[in-house]
DNA sequence: CAGCAGGGGGCGA
DNA sequence: CGCCCCCTGCTGA
């Protein structure tokens, strides 16, 4: 080191960074992809699923759609339990549920949970090391975790994943192949076969074992797939013929939303190498054998798809929460998070007249058939008003927009009333004056309280504003 | 007291 | 009909 030069370290480095990754997901911050699964929605970050997935590291290679959705065919529990273990390096699950969501961690290539964490040293390769450290994150799942012979194997995987004899048996039922003919118990890593398959599906050499490839097998484990969601209107107007009449107006503004910010994303097993044989296919397309979980508007159940949708719009229900799978209504975003920006999570640009003014076209005439004149719905809860007007008001709520700025301070307001009553705070004045004594207030809430107190043998409203 | 949010009257285009 | 303005009630510090 050069002389007069000093080494700047930060001892909390890698802790800061961690935090801040568990706050980006808590927070759903700088989103820019979003997982979907079972009609739940997952916004994440690219540059986190990448480093701690090839999987998904290819997909994102080969997208250049902004904001890609990607839908797993996989059960939504598994998907939480990746996520959290992506982002916060540690996930509670129980016992029985370790070799699904093994299976589902080798479909995605989760370092650290399916293949090694770090590349293998090929010069000084060190086995032992490298089982140690799977060992080491296996031991959060279960001390006794090596009892069970898939949750063993799991421990001696890390040279074998690539290869699995989970991805091999997927590919093959693909294939229509007979999956258990692909694993005899003769099966070895020399295996012509077994080479070839692995040739295809990886770009890495396998070093698997016979034993673990048995003891995989024992295991059966749905089959994921992989697709991209193209949003077209063709796909819109289908939707909106399928399903309800109350449900269109959520399904057309999901797309719409969905629509604006992601393009086409076309990325085929070709493209990609795609290590588990899964495909990955437009949504507009005849897709995979479990129509009832794929993200498509003709095979999703009604109740469950508008819904899904529903959470991807911005507002209070504002992106699927983190694993909660909750669809929250009524909570308005957090106050200046929209306003500042002018863009929701999805990226689209929304002020409260877009908003009312979609919500128009659902209501032609700005009439409902029913007997209630509030004909003026809220897009983003349940409040509904008789006064358009009020409408607007009221949707300043959700979308954070304050148009009535304080001339003496930084404050603002969505409403001017209410700026008026703050300036006062400024000026001192204090227009509602007791009739009954000198006692001035600034709010007439105040003064009714004062003459309440004080002169309760007087009139609840005597008071004089001046 | 300060701020927030909804309701509604009144006026003008 | 749309907008402005004010009123009202509630909440939290």
């Amino acid at each position: 080191m050069a002389e007069g030069m000093l080494s700047l370290s930060w001892n909390n480095h890698s802790t800061t960074f961690c935090n801040a990754l568990a706050s980006l997901k808590t927070k759903e911050r700088y989103t820019d992809a979003t997982i979907t699964c079972e009609g739940k929605f997952y916004p994440v970050h690219k540059i986190v699923l990448s480093t701690c997935s090839e999987y998904f590291e290819k997909i994102f290679e080969h997208t250049t759609c902004k904001h890609p959705v990607i839908v797993l065919n996989i059960q939504s529990a598994d998907l939480e339990a990746i996520l959290s273990y992506m982002y916060d390096g540690a996930v509670n699950v129980a016992q029985t549920n370790l070799p699904q969501l093994i299976k589902v961690a080798e479909l995605l290539q989760i370092k650290g949970l399916a293949v090694p964490d770090e590349p293998p040293n090929r010069g000084s390769d060190s086995p032992k090391s490298e089982k140690g450290s799977v060992r080491k994150k296996y031991s959060q799942w279960s001390s006794d975790v090596r009892e069970s012979p898939t949750q063993r194997r799991k421990l001696n995987h890390s040279h074998d994943v690539q290869s699995s004899p989970v991805s091999k048996r997927l590919r093959k039922d693909d294939q229509g192949g007979e999956a258990a003919e692909s694993h005899s118990p003769t099966a070895n890593p020399t295996d012509p076969n077994d080479h070839t398959e692995s040739a295809k599906s990886v770009m890495e050499d396998s070093t698997d074992t016979t034993q673990d490839q048995e003891e995989v097998r024992a295991t059966d484990v749905e089959v994921p797939t992989l697709e991209t969601a193209e949003c077209d209107l063709e796909i819109k107007e289908e939707t909106m013929e399928a399903n309800k009449e109350g449900e269109e107006t959520e399904v057309r503004e999901a797309y719409d939303t969905m629509e604006g910010e992601m393009s086409e994303v076309h990325i085929t097993p070709d493209d990609m190498d795609d290590p588990a044989g899964l495909m990955m296919m437009k949504l507009d397309q005849p897709t995979s054998d479990n129509p009832a979980t794929d993200f498509h508007p003709h095979n999703t159940p009604q109740e469950s798809y508008p819904h899904a949708l529903t959470a991807t719009l911005p507002g209070p229900s504002d992106m699927q929460r983190w694993f909660g799978g909750e669809h929250v209504t009524g909570i308005p975003l957090p106050k200046g998070s929209v306003a500042e920006t002018g863009v929701f999570p999805l990226g689209i640009p929304q002020t409260h007249k877009q908003v009312e003014e979609r919500r128009c076209v659902q209501m032609p005439g700005g009439e409902v058939a029913s007997s209630d004149r509030r004909v003026h719905q809220c897009p983003y809860c349940n409040y509904a008003t008789s006064h358009k007007i009020g409408l607007s008001k009221h949707i300043r709520i959700h979308t954070g927009e304050k148009p009535f700025q304080c001339q003496f301070c930084p404050a603002a307001f969505s409403q001017k009333g209410n700026l008026k009553s703050h300036i006062r705070t400024h000026t001192g004045e204090k227009p509602y004056a007791c009739s009954h004594c000198p006692y001035r207030a600034a709010q007439r809430s105040t003064l009714v309280n004062h003459i309440s107190s004080i002169h309760k043998k007087y009139p609840k409203l005597s008071y004089t504003s001046t």
